[in-house]
DNA sequence: GTGCGTGGCGCG
DNA sequence: AAAGCGCGCCACGCAC
């Protein structure tokens, strides 16, 4: 089988003369050996699951391949052959999202993977253009061959036509196999497009950063985090009686039969002669958000407010948690280590890095494992920190070196008065200083602070007198951004670790932004690996941008608070520290609890 | 019934 | 001069 068979010529396309097979007979697994044996640079593995989670779905198919041959070896018929692959051959060996197959074979196939000598074609993309798709077929569509889709396309409509699932395709049925073997094939191409763009880059040390972090979070996936299911269904029981009552009321008073429309909702308001003006981000609707139901003075406001709240908190999270926990009873949430443009990490199923900390019902649901207590670590104010350390802000600066509270010293400077914790003027400065940073105007810090357009206005001109570190910082990574779109063709920030990370056209203000958030995952990456060479890292369940949560028996967790702040903490690379901050805990959500 | 865009909202 | 950044998930409501 060639790709032409499956999509027609190709002309000279560098998969012209791929040969695709499948292992089905003692004659072929011996062919594959033999072709196994053969050298070249290295070796693509991937396979074909039933599903998402090893601890849920089958594995199918593990296929291999090089620059111009690809196998697919059916799991359950001929995992023999696989074994003896994985456990035999000695060069390197190249995924594309090695997290996940890698995870599949341990499960599976009790596979140890060698990571010093395992690549990641995703990876590798992500770094080299982090704003384009990076799936494998896309990603080979652009850089190989456009008819790299097209078995794709064959197979779902032949897995509908059948009705099978991922689990329960037959692995002999052609678009199945065929479009698997392809698939190192592809990865392979892949590789030896993008690895001399990396090398060009010299990209040598951010990528073997991300490839740790591959491996660690993939053992942060497998380990899953203990949940607390009895109060997740008590908790959510209790919300949900709430919710039902306050249905029946808003219906009885108000004549709304559904208070999450906010069709309806906007009419009933209009009919009791409230005025609404704030329009959603498409101009298309009224908004009916957080910030004018707040604003409201009319009943109703409050409850769908509340209402909202609650049904979030169970939809969301704690009815959920007891559908996604595997066998061992823990919940295994994916873990993208390059979830964003910046680099930063992204957690589905559940969101894990959204989980509501002025209300701690939903984090309470997370324990540790029986003896265990939790370990939460969380960075101080690393965003400003580094800020003040790209900037070169001497006020800035020299404020993270005094012994209190940053956003005191910056507001009692500010406003030439001693501003403590509570005062309100402190809550602005903050406000102000974040708002800065991510690119804001005085319209924006004016609504997120509450006060007026003048008074923001005000503020702002007083910030920047005071420190005007920030606006040079944007100025300066603006002029060279549009300065390396003239010379390269890409405008783009690139980050301590070298990094590039790409603006979009027009928006070049959200470099400063890309700079910080970038260069803090690369923080949290390279904590994480310290974390591992500190022998802490199986302790480790959830990074969570600039927090980590470690789940450690009891005996050990006051030397594991200590190993892990010494560890993050950086007193020397910045101009300011960069300090972490651990407390133990019953519960997640016990640190959020006043 | 399913897919998809929009609105809304949670976190850092 | 002016510009908040990055994600994921759910409910709603419309289109196919």
């Amino acid at each position: 089988m060639t790709i032409s068979d499956l999509a027609g010529s190709g002309g000279d396309s560098p998969l012209r003369d791929v040969q695709l097979e499948l292992v089905d007979s003692v004659d072929k697994a011996m062919e594959f050996k033999r072709w196994l044996s053969q050298s070249r640079r290295a070796l693509g593995v991937d396979t074909e699951s039933g599903g998402l989670r090893p601890d849920l779905h089958r594995l199918r198919l593990v296929q291999f391949g090089d620059m111009t041959r690809g196998w697919a070896i059916p799991w359950d018929r001929w995992g023999g052959v696989t074994m003896e692959a994985l456990n035999q051959y000695e060069g390197p060996l190249v995924f594309h999202n090695a997290g996940f197959d890698c995870r599949f074979l341990q499960a599976h196939a009790g596979w140890s993977p060698p990571w010093s000598r395992i690549h990641d074609t995703m990876t590798m993309a992500h770094l080299v253009d982090p704003s384009r798709p990076k799936g494998l077929k896309p990603l080979s569509a652009r850089l190989i061959d456009p008819r790299a889709t097209a078995g794709e396309t064959l197979l779902h409509t032949g897995m509908g036509q059948h009705g099978w699932t991922g689990d329960t395709v037959p692995t002999d049925f052609p678009p199945y196999w065929v479009d698997g073997a392809l698939d190192p094939v592809l990865t392979c191409h892949v590789f030896e497009k993008l690895g001399p763009t990396l090398k060009a880059r010299h990209y040598e040390t951010a990528y073997d950063l991300e490839m740790t972090t591959v491996r660690i979070c993939a053992d942060m996936m497998t380990r899953g985090i203990n949940i607390d299911l009895g109060y997740c269904d008590q908790k959510a029981e209790e919300l949900r009686g709430w919710v039902v009552k306050a249905r029946e009321m808003i219906k009885r008073e108000y004549g709304v039969d559904n208070p999450t429309s906010n069709r309806q909702v906007i009419a009933k308001l209009q009919r009791d002669g409230v005025e609404l003006t704030k329009r959603t981000a498409s101009g298309a609707d009224l908004a009916l958000d957080k910030e004018v139901l707040n604003a409201l003075d009319h009943p109703l406001a409050e409850y769908v407010l509340a209402i909202r709240k609650a049904e979030k908190i169970c939809s969301t999270y704690l009815e959920n948690f007891s559908e996604m926990i595997g066998p061992d009873g823990r919940l295994h949430p994916s873990i993208n280590p390059l979830g964003a443009r910046t680099g930063r990490m992204s957690i589905t199923g559940p969101a894990l890095q959204t989980l509501q900390r002025d209300d701690p019902t939903v984090r309470t649901a997370f324990i540790p494992s029986a003896g265990n207590r939790l370990v939460l670590c969380d960075a101080d104010q690393i965003e400003m920190r580094l800020a003040a350390h790209f900037s070169h802000d001497q006020g800035l600066i020299d404020a993270f070196h005094q012994d209190a509270d940053f956003f005191c010293v910056l507001a009692s400077q500010i406003f030439g008065e001693d501003v403590k914790k509570g005062d309100r003027r402190r809550q602005i400065t903050k406000n102000t200083g974040y708002g800065k940073l991510y690119g804001a105007g005085a319209p924006t810090i004016a609504r997120t602070a509450k006060i007026t357009l003048e008074a923001a206005a005000h503020f702002v001109q007083a910030f920047d007198d005071r420190f005007p570190g920030i606006t040079q910082l944007m100025t300066k990574v603006v002029n060279e951004a549009e300065q390396r779109r003239r010379d390269e063709g890409r405008a783009y920030v690139r980050t301590p670790l070298g990094r590039e990370v790409p603006a979009d056209d027009e928006r070049e203000y959200a470099l400063v932004n890309y700079l910080i958030q970038s260069h803090a995952a690369e923080i949290l990456k390279r904590g994480l690996a310290d974390l591992e060479a500190a022998d802490v890292a199986r302790y480790l369940v959830l990074p969570v941008h600039d927090e980590v949560v470690l789940d450690v028996p009891e005996a050990e967790v006051a030397d594991v608070v200590n190993v892990v702040e010494s560890t993050l903490n950086d007193l020397t690379t910045y101009e300011v520290p960069l300090t972490w901050s651990a407390e133990t805990h019953p519960s997640w959500g016990a640190k959020y609890r006043k």
